[in-house]
DNA sequence: AGCACA
């Protein structure tokens, strides 16, 4: 045991221009600090809120005088050095200057940087930032862009002050989900500073806007290309139509695959690309066809019936934003059937050879999968679909696999819907207890219920970030 | 109440 440094804090500090401060407030701000050594010089640097309990500080001064005079002047005085009533012990710091921690994005401006995280550009509209931000002061200007970051936007107010009271209110949060696109998941804001104190806007497009300046020149086809949300009068968002559409799947007792929605959906045309995903605990699917038309005739004959009996997976759709999907050609959440692909599947001999011997395209129904072989309603009824199906695998048996995902997914799937001879596939048994085996697809089933009340009803843009009361979009 | 890597 050493007694050698008993001494070293009191006596042998040399004078810096670095002030160590402790016993701090731990919500000790850099304004506190200078309020209190400001007296004594210039103040070049701070740096609070240091140490595991956040209560030590360093104040540099421009002048090693400057900080001598302070230390000593505390060193005699009969009051000592205080910040909100607590004392604040002062003595040199060990080192000589304050290593600059704060990363530039701390040093508060007039602009943010707002990295918008789980988006693509082009997934929130410039317009939808504008609101969000509007709600702290004047948004001046907005340049929106992409980065290795992800998708990031430079907010300009007309101060650092408004600034500041965006970032504390929004940084970390989320943009509410009715104000993006339907795919888009959990959406965190992270907000820092920008060095830019004035945007240089040359557009106003879809990728920046000036508010100062409504006589900018308007690129045109920036923004006509977009597939920005079209506001009506009311507020409420317009939807375009699209050849791509997104299902809600309500009451989703059973899971639904990708097979099956392509069963189902392809009862109207060609379906192009399916995905699957969670939104909200909700699943929803993008089912794209070639056109228009077709997601039309589709929405229309669906919206609001269910997959299966009883209320169970009920559809709701909309029309997607989206006009092409960029999804893995095959995954158990994705298809791309325009990709003549041979996807690998567990119970597959890798050493099969092609599972389609004729053309890929011919079978509707038809999915990589294997699951559905035939729209025959009867073949579907009589056998389990996984069996080799005699005419569609020639040569090649398969052993059933080890776990069937849904197992009755094919005999309950809608293409069988329109024969009651699928109310035997139970005796085939492979049924779930409680997979359902029929399906409500028929013109005057179940009926549609009423949409669930708009989300623009909501108050706040950011939910619980108690911006200014106003909201002009919301009224 | 005691020296800053995030």
């Amino acid at each position: 045991m050493s007694t050698s440094t008993q001494h070293q804090f009191r006596y042998t500090q040399t004078p810096s221009k670095v002030l160590h401060l402790r016993n701090l407030p731990w919500e000790c701000t850099d304004d506190e600090l200078v309020e209190l050594c400001r007296p004594f010089g210039k103040i070049v640097n701070t740096k609070c809120n240091v140490g595991a309990n956040r209560n030590q500080a360093f104040v540099e001064f421009a002048d090693l005088n400057q900080a001598i005079s302070m230390v000593s002047y505390y060193a005699s005085s009969s009051e000592p050095a205080q910040v909100r009533g607590k004392t604040v012990y002062i003595q040199y710091s060990n080192r000589h200057e304050i290593v600059n921690n704060k990363s530039p994005g701390d040093v508060p401006g007039n602009v943010l940087l707002v990295t918008i995280e789980g988006v693509e550009a082009g997934d929130v509209s410039i317009d939808v930032i504008h609101l969000v931000f509007s709600a702290f002061g004047f948004v001046h200007k907005i340049a929106t862009f992409e980065k290795t970051a992800g998708f990031q936007a430079l907010i300009q107010y007309t101060d650092a002050d408004t600034a500041a009271a965006a970032r504390n209110a929004l940084d970390g949060r989320s943009i509410p989900r009715y104000l993006l696109p339907e795919h888009v998941g959990a959406c965190h804001l992270r907000i820092s500073y920008s060095a830019h104190r004035d945007l240089n806007i040359k557009f106003q497009s879809n990728r920046s806007r000036d508010y100062t300046n409504p006589m900018l020149p308007v690129n045109h086809t920036a923004i006509d290309g977009a597939l920005q949300p079209v506001v009506g009068p009311d507020g409420k968002k317009i939807e375009p139509e699209s050849n791509v559409l997104l299902a809600s799947i309500e009451n989703m007792q059973y899971a639904v695959t990708v097979d099956v929605l392509h069963t189902v959906f392809s009862a109207f045309g060609t379906v192009q690309k399916i995905a699957i995903f969670e939104k909200n605990g909700q699943t929803q699917a993008l089912i794209q066809y070639p056109d228009v038309t077709t997601a039309a005739t589709a929405k229309e004959a669906l919206e609001g019936h269910c997959i299966y009996d009883g209320g169970y997976c009920k559809l709701h759709l909309t029309y997607s934003r989206h006009t092409d999907l960029n999804v893995k050609a095959f995954s158990d959440k994705s298809r791309d059937y325009t990709v003549p692909q041979v996807p690998a599947v567990p119970w597959q001999n890798p050493q099969a050879g092609p599972m389609y011997p004729g053309p890929a395209p011919a079978l509707q129904g038809q999915v990589p999968g294997g699951q559905m072989l035939s729209w025959d309603p009867a073949q579907q009824a009589a056998t389990p679909s996984y069996v080799s199906a005699p005419g569609t695998y020639p040569s090649h048996t398969y052993a059933a696999p080890p776990t069937p995902a849904y197992p009755t997914a094919a005999a309950s799937s809608p293409i069988a819907q329109s024969n009651p001879l699928v109310h035997n596939a139970s005796s085939m048994g492979i049924t779930q207890p409680g997979i359902p085996l029929n399906v409500n697809l028929q013109p005057g089933g179940a009926s549609p219920s009423v949409p669930a009340s708009s989300p623009l009803m909501q108050a706040s843009p950011i939910a619980g970030a108690s911006p200014p009361a106003h909201q002009p979009y919301f009224s």
